[in-house]
DNA sequence: TCAAAAGTGTTTGTTGTACACCCATGT
DNA sequence: ACATGGGTGTACAACAAACACTTTTGA
């Protein structure tokens, strides 16, 4: 037992999720990709791939995003590490699962390439391998988090209406918000800070745009996010 | 890319936390083994080790703490995975950290054999690797879920009275609670449900006793817990 | 009978929700 | 002018904190 002991293969997979038009308003989605080889060949499951020798492993993550989607995340954070001994038939592998966010133009220049399809969360089920309670639990995770931390400014550009980033909220929660509760909500946590600018060309009264601003040492550690969006 | 892939040891990791009187009160605390080996030979470090062949993360985890501390947790959840390439000098190594809770009694019998030694959480600090931010993250992640979760119960007994149990969420936040305040949340919330038997035996009047009652499908999947302490 | 924890009641402040209302803009 | 989203004000309910008070036991 000095060092090596016993061996796994280790791999990631992603769970990504954006926000696209869906009849009326916006929805999460979430990428998932047709599988190649066996196990599970031909059915969809979550893009991932195998760690490299000298790879951290949110690093795969990005890495293998990129490959498999083109996709690069604004945000991306650990998620859960998935281990039974018979998870693949194939031999013993560790999955480290991570969770990130895109925003929507990004999502929208990948489109149907890829083998990648989008499908809405509320119907992305019958994956392969255990993916689709990872679905839930990231789902279950982002729900929760976006409560008390600023993950939904990840969804969206430099500056943002209020109005914007409440729908972010709604799209993720599943449910509408009274606007002006919301407002003073997010206002007095301090997390955003106005601009002098407004948006124009609405059909309506040009909103405040504001601004992320940058928490100090808040929630928990280990999170990691990236630069700029493209 | 068909299986196989990248392959790095698997090691579990765990912080265990117990509740042990010092001073007046009662107060976290976790045991730390010495090393016997490179690297980081004589420093102490959180008790682990390797994964077997075909043993669940879980498993490992249960089963690494018996065999360097003797505890058998009566809660057990997973934490966070580390891969930092450059993590152990000696190769590549993924280590799953699981979080774990034990109730003093069984904490007690193993007092300082095994090379084990109980430190107050307050003063843990200086362990091999990047333990001490494990622990940080351990506790903080611990202090979230007590408000939400019905974590506390698995540092007691069957039954316990509600003063008892408020002993464990002072000590678990490190500060003192409003006991009226803290028996309407706690009976409000439905968490425990009351037992006909009272604490006899006291110096006062003697309380009565209540027993956590089964969370339905609360929380986040993935959680583990065991089974009677001993 | 006294000290101290168990347990109940009340008061006050804070936070969240519902909703009425004004403001500013494109059509 | 008017429809609509942006933005403000306000009333009410739910909840948490602080603390006075009664109950019950061992010593």
């Amino acid at each position: 037992m000095t060092h090596g002991g016993p061996v796994a293969s280790v791999a990631v997979s992603t769970v990504i999720f954006t926000l696209l038009p869906r009849s009326d308003a916006l929805h999460l989605h979430l990428p998932v990709v047709r599988r190649t080889r066996d196990p599970f060949d031909g059915a969809w499951a979550l893009p991932g791939g195998w760690i490299g020798a000298d790879e951290d492993l949110a690093d795969a993550a990005r890495r293998t995003l990129v490959e498999t989607t083109g996709l690069r995340p604004s945000y991306v954070e650990q998620l859960y590490t998935f281990g039974r001994a018979d998870r693949s038939p194939t031999g013993r592998v560790v999955s480290v699962i991570y969770s990130a966010l895109v925003r929507s133009p990004e999502a929208a220049r990948v489109a149907e390439v890829h083998n990648v399809r989008w499908v809405p969360v509320a119907e992305a089920s019958g994956l392969a391998f255990d993916h689709d309670e990872v679905v839930a639990y990231a789902l279950w995770r982002l729900r929760a988090k976006v409560g008390y931390a600023q993950v939904a400014v990840h969804l969206l550009g430099e500056t943002f209406s209020l109005g914007q980033l409440r729908e972010v909220h709604e799209a993720v929660l599943g449910r509408e918000l009274d606007p002006a509760n919301f407002r003073r909500r997010v206002v007095a946590s301090g997390a955003v800070e106005a601009t002098d600018e407004h948006l124009t060309g609405g059909r309506h009264r040009p909103p405040r745009l504001y601004r992320a601003v940058v928490p100090e040492g808040a929630a928990g550690p280990f999170e990691t996010t990236a630069g700029p969006a493209a």
